[in-house]
DNA sequence: TATTGTTATACTCTATAACTATA
DNA sequence: TATAGTTATAGAGTATAACAATA
């Protein structure tokens, strides 16, 4: 047996919106993992494929600074993904150190089905909302990020980070 | 270098408020993350708080119940608390198989401060928007929720609080 | 000297299975 | 026989530190 967090219907407080906000996290979370196990990926893993589909061949090391995880964590998850046929390994053009990450034509495949599902769960999330409110949504979701404390952690290219 | 993923202003499509609700996920997840670790917490370990300041003293069967985790998984949870002097592991009254987790004075406090920030969080997030504005965030998280897929595992609350 | 990716090590969360003490 | 919680073991994600190859 679970205990099902139990939210008020028709809320008016912030408390309420917020209680709200976890229970889509959650909830949201259990829906994608369990989508993906489906699929034998995890979510470090899917992320991987998602930015190698949209960002091309890439280096491990570019690759963790645009998931802000180490170059370690990296290894790791580009090993089981190797291992899974869905990425290789390349040589970098010019960089002899470097490594060059491509998705393999399952990689690419696996990484489109990813884009696919995404849209769908959009579709099946907002689809039946009118335009107008679907703006609110977006709207109050961008009230939130911009309430959000600034992430320090993120850095445009170039930026110095190196000394914080 | 980092990447900052970017959200593209005043979206109206359904993928636009998808890509919304992830970033205040992820957001949202980190702000509330880097909070307990300033409290020498991890998410894990502040849940089995939380529920034990709402819950009252209860067993760890009924918590790995609640958690929707196994047995297994509570006794580390609790190892660690209890070494952190939060938690206290008291012989259950009626059943001498059953442990009693009791939150500490320092685990009250603690406890009492998770809740303290959440509903300072709701202010900060929602605290600015009319009371009609924020009824209908609610009603679109919620429409969100009833889109979701049902939780098979849930169960009502009665269950896990009979007969603690 | 700095950077890329690795090995070595460790911690946290999670799971299954086997076991003990008790019901 | 069933249940509560443990030990044993395992896997995934994450981190730091030391290192080799290369820039």
């Amino acid at each position: 047996m679970k205990v099902v967090h139990q939210l008020a219907p028709g809320g008016r407080s912030a408390s309420d919106a917020l209680d709200r906000l976890f229970a889509v996290t959650v909830r949201l979370g259990e829906v994608m993992g369990g989508g993906l196990e489906e699929r034998g990926l995890t979510r470090a893993r899917a992320e991987v494929l998602w930015w190698l589909g949209s960002a091309g061949p890439i280096t491990q090391r570019q690759l963790a600074d645009i998931l802000c995880v180490t170059p370690r964590n990296i290894t790791g998850l580009v090993d089981a993904l190797e291992a899974s046929g869905l990425v290789t390994r390349e040589p970098h053009p010019t960089d002899r150190r470097a490594t060059h990450l491509t998705l393999t034509k399952r990689g690419k495949a696996m990484a489109q089905e990813l884009r696919d599902d995404q849209a769908q769960m959009a579709d099946d999330l907002f689809g039946d909302l009118s335009e107008r409110a679907v703006a609110e949504v977006v709207r109050a979701l961008d009230h939130v990020l911009t309430r959000l404390p600034a992430d320090l952690s993120a850095h445009v290219q170039s930026d110095a980070h190196a000394d914080v």
